[in-house]
DNA sequence: TGTACATCAGTGAACGCGCGTTCACTGATGTAC
DNA sequence: TGTACATCAGTGAACGCGCGTTCACTGATGTAC
């Protein structure tokens, strides 16, 4: 196999992004080889440092895109439960929680570990910074024009974390009744807001 | 240097654990090496195998460990703050947001990505999911304790998920106004609820 | 449009390195008499 | 209580292995005429 063309290479760049944005949201950065990459890819690994000029530049690259596909994904998920119906925020949470692909496990907590062991202004560490305030704005928008006045600034972040320290703990310790009970717990605390 | 005494041998044992339970509660398991270990215990790295029988063996204990002394640390906190005093529980949110030294981080969230790589049943696994409950029943008693009947379930468990997700994110973020915010919203909501 | 050649995307083996673990060895400890 | 010897906690070098990265090589692609 010789060269390829500009075109095919552009997709096999995207392709490695892609899978490697899948993987590192599944497992981790540090848990996931180059090898382990590429080979999802369908490449050999020395072909790798054609695209990218390192692991981190790609987990850099790879969070950014994580980020971005959560929040396009939180977006579509308001849109298809209809303009600021006032259930739109417990859509969202109740999507969150909701068990998906691996890939699409929620970025804060599957690249939490990798941004945190990173100095401030590295670059991994700065598309997750931004990632995670990209993604509380969402939904923060969604909690304003969820057509509920005392959907305060207290009550949204406290969902959110909320919603994210029961992810951890059900990621961390599997299908358990309990941890189902805290998540419905934490998606009923939604509803209560709900009604003016 | 030729045989440890048996009482020598016990404290080298203890010690080993007790410095990987705080490396690993900081870096998390995957990412301290049985040389790091070791080095930190003032050892080299070939007496490990004398008091362990693997690093997986090590992790499991530690886990342990680490629960144990969260809990205890906890309960000692409440102590402190005086017996069934209504405030108790809003101090034990605030020491949980406190800076502590970084061998003292959550267990449950620096342990958290090497539990959840593990098979059910795997001992890392089964000592994280034990120590997550311990943990919840400690907070929830006083919880219940706190004099105050309008601390529901459904409140407690909001409060404990939301204490984690927004100390995931202070970890990985660093020290950040938004972040701190976040902390004094969700200590802030534990107080609303301490009035009769 | 054809031909000759430079480019460079991808291959696959190799690099140095750090990992978890093993092992021959040491000498102080614990024991048998 | 002393002496002779077996035990075994701890040392430090070595093991195989997988990691991130490099590199000589390949041959289809893109370009110059």
């Amino acid at each position: 196999m010789g060269r390829s063309s500009k075109s095919q290479a552009e997709q096999n760049r995207a392709r490695i992004l892609d899978v490697a944005t899948g993987l590192f949201r599944q497992h981790g950065v540090a848990a996931v080889s180059i090898a382990d990459v590429m080979k999802a890819a369908g490449m050999t690994q020395g072909g790798f440092y054609t695209h990218f000029e390192s692991k981190d530049a790609l987990a850099a690259e790879a969070c950014t895109t994580a980020f971005v596909r959560a929040v396009g994904a939180w977006k579509e998920k308001v849109r298809e439960a209809g303009d600021g119906g006032s259930g739109a925020l417990r859509d969202l949470v109740a999507y969150y929680f909701a068990p998906k692909s691996p890939g699409r496990n929620c970025p804060m907590i599957g690249l939490g570990h990798d941004a945190g062991a990173q100095t401030p202004g590295h670059p991994l560490h700065v598309a997750y910074s931004e990632g995670v305030r990209r993604l509380f704005d969402a939904f923060s928008e969604v909690a304003e024009a969820n057509g509920n006045p005392s959907m305060s600034r207290e009550q949204t972040m406290i969902i959110f974390a909320a919603m994210i320290g029961s992810n951890l703990l059900a990621r961390a310790i599997g299908p358990d009744p309990w941890m189902e009970e805290m998540q419905n717990l934490v998606l009923g605390s939604v509803s209560k807001t709900d009604s003016p």
